[in-house]
DNA sequence: CATCAACCTGATCA
DNA sequence: ATGATCAGGTTGA
């Protein structure tokens, strides 16, 4: 199925992975990846294909989203544009605790401050840091201090004590309903509607979450007339995109940010 | 429900 | 160069 890596990986959902020439890397369950595309072909080296294939969602079939959502004047000419981005399957635990650092930041800095915590907490791998577990986050909790995260930090640790503790239930927030999911998401310390969105649209297979940041907000104001609260912005791009809303979410972040 | 100031601090702007 | 403002929001009132 048709996947374009430097779409995909650059379109700003992931924080981690990094273009070194023309390889793209990253740690995918604990271990370092490497991907090359060369065309349609893409080479993979630290990963099955099997796990591939899951992580980059080669089960989402792109080319009946391209239909379903083809109708609209913008997406279409998005698709067109770049086509082949993807949404990916992230771990949970790191995706939330990444959206968690991720708030009120610019991209650069959210970068440097989960980069900061990969190397301070981390498992390190020729050069690399995975991104660390709860328990090796706890562990050494009052090094964050050193890692920049300001206000975050707290909401941090206080994650990855209920993570470890088991209190989070990702493989129930999976299963239950898209609302219900963030209604439980936006209960703990760090989280509010749009993590909860992206960590729903990103890691717990709600794809018809719409997370609503200050780019989308400006982009839905001006591409569709959108104004209003949080609320207000997400429920009515939700009724027009409908399931795969976070696809269009996602091409029209990306769009808007070149 | 909607509104709003306060909040850490590195980037970016003027 | 340097002070103001902004940045993929959340919180508590």
């Amino acid at each position: 199925m048709i996947l374009d890596l430097d779409h995909t990986l650059g379109c700003g959902q992931v924080f981690r992975w990094r273009k070194e020439g023309d390889e793209w890397k990253g740690v995918v369950d604990g271990r370092m990846v490497t991907l090359r595309q060369t065309g349609e072909r893409i080479d993979v080296s630290g990963m099955s294909e099997e796990r591939f294939a899951i992580y980059f969602r080669q089960d989402d079939d792109l080319k009946a989203i391209y239909e379903e959502l083809g109708g609209d004047e913008h997406l279409s000419s998005y698709f067109k544009r770049y086509q082949g981005l993807r949404l990916v399957r992230q771990d949970p635990w790191e995706c939330m605790a990444s959206y968690v650092l991720a708030t009120n930041a610019n991209i650069p800095r959210i970068q440097g401050m989960i980069e900061k915590v990969c190397r301070t907490f981390g498992t390190e791998m020729d050069g690399f840091y995975a991104f660390p577990t709860p328990g090796q986050l706890l562990d050494r909790c009052e090094r964050s201090e050193s890692c920049g995260l300001g206000y975050r930090s707290k909401r941090f640790i206080e994650m990855a004590r209920l993570v470890q503790r088991e209190e989070v239930d990702f493989s129930g927030l999976m299963s239950m309903g898209y609302e219900e999911c963030v209604q439980e998401l936006v209960r703990l310390p760090g989280i509010g509607p749009k993590v909860a969105d992206c960590v729903s649209v990103f890691s717990l297979e709600h794809l018809e979450a719409f997370p609503v940041d200050v780019r989308i907000r400006k982009a839905m104001a001006e591409l569709y007339g959108m104004e209003g609260s949080y609320r207000t912005v997400n429920r009515l791009s939700r009724e027009k995109f409908g399931r795969w809303a976070g696809y269009a979410q996602e091409y029209i972040y990306y769009a808007y940010g070149r």
